[in-house]
DNA sequence: TACAATGTTTTAAG
DNA sequence: CCTTAAAACATTGT
């Protein structure tokens, strides 16, 4: 589930126990999520030591704590965070949590596509400071996704808004806005689109972060009506724009919704 | 029952 | 070496 704002959201949920200190840790250590051994092996280092801060960049997280540790939190298609009284305990999918004198900071997930890392450093790991540039940054510039898209001329541009790479925290419900308001067919080549095209990708791509970020990053609430958001898996699935029947098939190996109206091959 | 689910990584093929 | 497609991962819900 968690894209860009979800992401967000769900990063806030710890930011009631910052600056307290972690008492003890509880972890499910043969689950997937800690498929990384060093995270494995020294997650308990945590105990003891103080939440100071955290981050997120498009769907990556990292909180900080004193003694120089780092925990890295992706949430896969299904991971969530969350705080509860302290005292709750650990749910069958609950595969780490913090526990806080007032609070405890859970890291949830079902599936186990998300991920957690443990580093001990001065400095942040290089996997964060790795990461591609904000799309609402600067350097997300229209040349730097134009000279992207022409070296994935021949995959789908609905695959190519999934690439972290150049476009982080897009994610399929995103990928789908974006090409819907663009008028965009999702299957298209990138290397057929036209400058003005790609000009408009640019803008969307920044414009749906942001006014994703305003709503479900804030609060979790569903962006409003005149977006595909709320309409893409409805069971009578009708374009905001036009009314017509939404059509939805796998393209780039993912379910995409469009409009065969605003969005013609 | 069988398939699909807001994601990434690995593997294989071109 | 580069790009693209497909399978794999683990669980739940329709």
């Amino acid at each position: 589930m968690p894209e860009l704002a979800e992401v967000e959201y769900y990063r806030k949920r710890w930011d009631i126990g910052m600056r307290q200190r972690v008492l003890a840790v509880e972890i499910h250590g043969t689950k997937r999520v800690f498929r990384d051994p060093t995270t494995a092996r020294f997650v308990e280092k945590i105990s003891g030591q103080t939440l100071l801060g955290s981050h997120a960049s498009g769907k990556q997280m990292l909180f900080k704590f004193s003694g120089g540790l780092w925990l890295g939190v992706h949430l896969g298609m299904t991971g969530t965070l969350r705080a509860e009284p302290a005292g709750t305990e650990a749910g069958t999918h609950d595969h780490l949590v913090l526990r806080q004198r007032r609070v405890c900071l859970v890291f949830s997930d079902p599936r186990q596509f998300g991920r957690l890392r443990l580093e001990q450093n001065a400095e942040p790991p290089d996997w964060w400071t790795g990461l591609a540039p904000s799309v609402l940054s600067r350097q997300f510039s229209k040349e730097r996704m134009r000279r992207f898209l022409r070296r994935k001329a021949r995959a789908p541009v609905k695959s190519v808004l999934l690439m972290q790479e150049q476009f982080p925290g897009i994610g399929n419900w995103m990928a789908d806005e974006i090409l819907w308001r663009g008028g965009i067919f999702p299957n298209r080549r990138c290397g057929k689109l036209s400058t003005k095209e790609i000009r408009t990708l640019w803008r969307l791509v920044r414009f749906v972060s942001r006014a994703a970020l305003a709503t479900i990053g804030q609060d979790f609430s569903d962006p409003p009506d005149t977006w595909l958001f709320p309409h893409r898996w409805t069971a009578n699935r009708k374009c905001p724009r036009d009314g017509k029947p939404l059509l939805r098939d796998a393209i780039g190996g993912r379910t995409t919704c469009w409009c065969p109206v605003c969005q013609p091959p």
